[in-house]
DNA sequence: CTCCATTGGGTACCGTGTAAGCAGTTATGG
DNA sequence: CCATAACTGCTTACACGGTACCCAATGGAG
């Protein structure tokens, strides 16, 4: 209930004015919890235990982080950053977009836990912010806004869809304890049952004469790869765009709130009653850091 | 431990040979799970809470269900079985595919949570295997099973990234227990202040001027899905049938596609032959008015 | 009939996220 | 200079999660 009043982890401020100096981080904390993640899976990346990697109490966390789904969507946002665009757009689409594709797909593939932290939502992360104008402006000398969305969403769809089945491969053979091989060998009399019973003609295709699945990952990667650019390619010269659409903007006024509590001065959402009674001012700590901070800077007595 | 020796739910027999009846059943445990899920949340869905559905105790579930992850997987698969292909394939395979993307967009629809469920992994569960059955008989006429997979992951990660999408806002406002006007009226703020910091120019071109994202969704996923068909439309013709993965360059002559057929000038991709066998320079009708267009502007003579 | 594997149910354990209150630490007003 | 407010990291405590283990009841096999 408290701190209701911050939509996203990026609108909460990190530090206060005053006070001790923290001892940690965000970027400190989101470090040693996507090492954790890397290492053990997300799962393994509770309170606890990222508390106890960078040598603090598990309830300390809550002084830099609001919720542990915050700080997912931290990790996930420094992900983002990993993926290098620097130089893009450059003039060549193709190249452009192949690159993004590798690094979007070589990120998925070094932290695993993508697959379960990912969103699909944008989150308004600063690195996600930074990729996307990367991303957005290659294809924006040759089409609409709509249809760059459109296209991309195909691609990223793609190398997405592509990543999360290597990965989830991965994690299960990671989950399950087994080497690669051993995972396979246990598998196998259940797909062998399946194949002879004779009820399943293409799944046995695939197993008995499919090439691709036990092909390099990356050449396959590579190969679908350049027929959703191909595809990419068709639409940049394609005709028309995508339907006519007509409805309101996105930006909305702010919302109308109504309560009968005393409102935040800072983010005008209700006050919550103490248990001591004790009566308050602002919704939460934050919306009193927001107060001081604004005070001193604009010098205001109140 | 005691049941390790079963590699999957599927293997492990559902009833014993002997003893008592089972009050209950694996199907009746799956759907009140599924019911639960629908309603209020994949996490709502505690053993405790499916018990209680199915006025059992919490324990019980568990003569049924080697642990929680297994049920989620039964779940999973009785959800695949949702999407009737009934007689697919038809010969129509831009017909069938379009049937199976809609079919499968609107079982995440119903059930947002498979987007939690869902491991991208072959399951080999009973009703994935009928959809696989169906699904990959449609191309199969048309190109290899290598070729077959390649495309229909492109169009499996084009549906179910575009699903994604859908859900997880839908997901979001769920379980912010706001509606749909209030979650982006909350999140306009933000919104808004990265738009004015001016430091993002593409992101705020598409707030501001996109139409896409405030369009339907249905035509948002049609259109895309055009894109994609076409996509496999142009691979189905591609000339002298798709690349054999057993060979070792076959990634190289993958990309030396655009170089080997004549190449769009405008767009870069290969010029798709037509019917008659007329020779055309340009990929379509809009790369030829490009092309035109630009030459006037720059007074190019070529 | 007896036997006993299997049933559904209950209790208990450990681990989770996190609310609330604690004793120190620091910046600020007087 | 001190008193104090505001903040720090930490500890305790709680509700809830999956599930290991034990129980009496049940009903088919012999």
């Amino acid at each position: 209930m408290a701190d209701t009043e911050y939509v996203n982890i990026w609108m909460r401020p990190e530090r206060p004015a005053r006070g001790p100096r923290p001892a940690y981080s965000r970027a400190q904390i989101t470090e040693a919890a996507i090492r954790i993640a890397d290492a053990e899976g997300l799962e393994a990346a509770t309170m606890r235990r990222i508390a106890a990697e960078i040598g603090a109490g598990a309830m300390s966390l809550y002084r830099y982080v609001p919720s542990r789904d915050d700080l997912v969507e931290l990790m996930a946002d420094r992900l983002q950053g990993e993926i290098d665009l620097e130089g893009v757009p450059s003039g060549d689409w193709r190249a452009d977009l192949t690159r993004y594709a590798d690094g979007l797909r070589a990120m998925w593939l070094r932290h695993p836990w993508v697959a379960t932290a990912h969103r699909s939502l944008p989150g308004f992360g600063p690195n996600q912010l930074r990729l996307i104008e990367r991303v957005m402006a290659v294809l924006d000398p040759y089409v609409s806004i709509d249809e760059s969305l459109s296209l991309l969403s195909i691609l990223t769809g793609y190398v997405e869809s592509a990543a999360r089945g290597e990965v989830s491969q991965a994690e299960e053979v990671r989950r399950s304890g087994l080497t690669a091989a051993e995972w396979m060998a246990r598998h196998s009399p259940h797909v062998r049952q399946l194949v002879e019973s004779g009820e399943y003609p293409m799944f046995s295709k695939i197993v008995l004469e499919a090439r691709q699945p036990h092909l390099n990952h990356d050449d396959q990667f590579r190969y679908g790869l350049e027929r959703v650019l191909d595809c990419l390619a068709a639409a940049l010269s394609a005709p028309g765009g995508p339907p006519d659409p007509r409805d309101e903007t996105f930006v909305t006024r702010a919302g109308d709130e109504t309560t009968d509590a005393p409102a935040c001065p800072v983010c005008g959402a209700a006050v919550p009653e103490t248990a001591t009674g004790r009566p308050r001012k602002y919704c939460s700590r934050a919306c009193r850091q927001r107060a001081y901070r604004t005070r001193q800077e604009t010098g205001s007595p109140e």
